[in-house]
DNA sequence: TATTGTTATACTCTATAACTATA
DNA sequence: TATAGTTATAGAGTATAACAATA
């Protein structure tokens, strides 16, 4: 007796299902790696691209520049990465993984990528891709979507 | 020059780029109707399924009991739900939507169906199913996919 | 003993304003 | 003036322990 039928019509509801459901096992496969979501894609970002500025990364991973101070600070301080001056611009730094950074991220990779992998056990090949266009598709529509919201008529200004 | 390439090919790292950024519009969309996500799937469970226990309605949205409270007492005090003792158990409230509450609901439904639509609006009809089907198996492997999970060597104490 | 609703609390994630140092 | 990094803060959302009333 699933009561919950008018919302699961809706894509962002089932969206918000997957997510917070999936959201607990990506924390509990990161933690003894001593990484959260954050930490891990900032991570990976430095990994992949070294050398990229903070407000790079937080472009990149939409998060907002001072969100990120708190989870860079953690990751250098566990010796994963570092903090260089730019050169030709002194208010920047430039992020690079080390050594231990690197080694490191290949082996959270390698679990994150197995629980992942796990969650579409159930789907075929052609299924998976369909599921990462989808949520590709939606997740550039968000923002358009929102501007066609502006003028409401039923308003209410309770809590 | 997009640097998340490693992310991208996990399920959970586009679930949950599209998830924040549906969030926002989905919070302004209902804002107008003085409801957030979690107002808004209280009142809809309890329109579509008039009766319900508080126990019933937070096992439905897998939301924790004490979390609900507050999203309860919101809605009362905006008289679209009243609280009624059960009969038989004096323990337990029953659920109820007023008179306003169903036509508020129809008209926050109606605009969150509206807003809902667009985020799919480049995608046929078989691709939405095809992302809802995505979804719902992920949100079903989540908890399993878990399990597996329990046996770690890397095991890093940092924070 | 167990369950329903509740209170209190804490932790994470996210968003914004404002500061500093540089440009 | 504007930008990069930072600090402080506030607001959601989520999770757990513990209590009173009732079963």
């Amino acid at each position: 007796m699933s009561t919950d039928r008018d919302l699961r019509t809706l894509v962002g509801y089932n969206l918000q299902r997957a997510q917070t459901a999936v959201m607990t096992g990506v924390n509990k496969t990161l933690k003894p790696f001593g990484l959260r979501r954050a930490t891990y894609s900032v991570l990976s970002v430095v990994v992949e691209t070294p050398g990229l500025r903070q407000v790079d990364v937080s472009e990149v991973l939409a998060i907002e520049r001072p969100n990120l101070v708190q989870t860079i600070d953690s990751l250098e301080k566990a010796g994963w990465i570092t903090r260089s001056r730019a050169e030709g611009d002194r208010r920047a730094y430039e992020l690079y993984p080390t050594e231990a950074g690197r080694t490191h991220y290949a082996k959270a990779h390698a679990a994150l990528s197995a629980f992942d992998k796990r969650l579409t056990a159930a789907l075929d090949q052609a299924a998976v891709w369909a599921l990462i266009d989808g949520l590709n598709a939606v997740e550039a529509a968000g923002p358009s979507a929102e501007l066609a919201e502006d003028r409401r008529d039923d308003v209410v200004q309770t809590t």
